[in-house]
DNA sequence: ATGCAAAATTAGAAAATCTTATGATATGCT
DNA sequence: AGCATATCATAAGATTTTCTAATTTTGCAT
């Protein structure tokens, strides 16, 4: 039963209060209680049975109902934002194609707000954005929290060291986000609590740019730190862990609340939601 | 669809809602409402044909789990008050079994609270019951408001009067309802209202015997008309319309909230529904 | 017996659904 | 065409349902 609630992504209790609910309404037991593992009574193998047709039989309405709006069959729309997108669903959309080759992902990069419009508007499936959040119309699943690591150029005076404190970037140049991003606001707070003054001297709206410009020793940032793996590798960048609590940016799924998903967003929202647990 | 929405015992609101949301879910619209009477698009015949067969499968799953619970495949077990069941039951009871004769009807005649308790307990599908009351756990269905008249013996002073008012019945002994009754109350609010005092002399937990005791000359009484039919057409009884507003006794069904209800118990709910429009 | 994993229970929060009241729209009649 | 009527849509708020978090109970294994 435990299994049975994950899986549709409610708690245990949800789970087992609705089985008791469903009990209650046939006015028959399905579940053998007094069995560790539970054990369907033969009225729960009826009742399961029943429940299997209609799923069936959902399936089969879904799949004319999407003949007959000339949907393209199992096309998915993931619209994401720039960094997180780029190393999500290059790693996923490999492995998408190989398990689902009939499938067709669609992936589209754009600012948070556009987004959620898109979401709103129909015209995507999935969303992937950072600081996901739910609303009226959207509803949101987390995925992970990203550690934020301090980003330098390679030849920086703290480029050498295992980590670093808040404090130790006091007066150096920083480079940020634009002012009308979530990221920038909490970086700005987390830079406020911990007492830390840093010049901000230049702004983008990606991570992309700001790597650049740190690259280029224009400044220092802090980032997550799984966009910087290439440019790590590459010897562009160096990241430097940064001893602080709570400092981490949340990336998740947002999509349109109780939206009936076609297979093939199934599938992919199936594979995100896996790659979570690891 | 305002029709749908009676037929499911909701508001015509409720089903406009409905639908729509089924539609925003689906991603299509299930009716061309520029067209009156509305039409079914495509897409809504084929949501049609699956919601169709969905509860055909659902009948059928019903029906295997009432041979496998080894009920009396169609019995209707009905709780009723004396006053109310006796003639809203002998009339139908007849009507029911020549409509269905396989199906099996069983009335059982009890005070209101044990009627809730066996609902609840889950001992009997129906009740009929005066001042009918929904709770958490049970749901309550109004049938009917019935006229109260004044009870009187043949010969009383009374008896001659086409209608009485209130104050009439000032300082004449009053036969009543126990104290534990709904009914009891609502009457003792009724007369305090209308300023009249009347001198209980003796009370019953059943109009049966407050019929008789007011046929013997021990006092007046108020009572629902349409039980005292009888003892008016034998002469034993006289009935004076009372000329004053508010004075009915509500009788409506009252069964186990969202339970699921066999076949016989639904044809049988229908009847009594259907005999409320008359 | 005792501990452990899993299910039941409880209370309270959150979300869905419903109702009442009111506004909009198609159709048919004059 | 203009108006009346019936029917559906929308809005705001209340009610009911469903869910979660926290805790207790239960069956099973050691």
């Amino acid at each position: 039963m435990s299994r049975g609630a994950e899986h549709c992504g409610v708690s245990q209790s949800a789970a087992s209060q609705h089985v008791q609910e469903v009990e209650r309404r046939l006015g028959v037991t399905l579940l053998d209680r007094t069995k560790r593992p539970l054990e369907l009574t033969p009225a729960g193998r009826v009742y399961s049975e029943f429940c299997r047709d209609v799923l069936r039989r959902e399936e089969e309405f879904s799949l004319s109902l999407e003949a007959l709006r000339g949907d393209v069959q199992g096309a998915v729309r993931v619209v994401s934002i720039y960094s997180a997108g780029l190393s999500e669903m290059s790693l996923l959309s490999a492995r998408f194609a190989a398990k689902y080759p009939e499938a067709q992902l669609q992936v589209e990069y754009m600012r948070p707000d556009k987004i959620y419009d898109a979401l709103r508007e129909d015209v995507a499936d999935l969303g992937l954005v950072s600081y996901p959040e739910s609303s009226r119309e959207i509803a949101a699943i987390p995925l992970r929290d990203e550690q934020m690591d301090v980003a330098l150029p390679p030849n920086h005076p703290l480029a050498s060291r295992g980590e670093v404190f808040p404090v130790d970037l006091n007066g150096y140049p920083f480079i940020g986000f634009d002012e009308d991003l979530r990221i920038r606001r909490e970086l700005d707070r987390f830079l406020r609590a911990q007492g830390v003054e840093v010049t901000m001297t230049m702004h983008f709206d990606n991570i992309q740019m700001i790597k650049e410009a740190v690259a280029l020793g224009q400044g220092i940032s802090i980032l997550p730190a799984r966009t910087m793996q290439m440019e790590i590798e590459q010897g562009r960048l160096v990241a430097v862990k940064l001893n602080a609590p709570g400092l981490v940016r949340p990336v998740g799924i947002v999509h349109r609340k109780r939206k009936k998903f076609n297979r093939a967003t199934q599938a992919l929202l199936g594979m995100l939601l896996a790659s979570r647990e690891g």
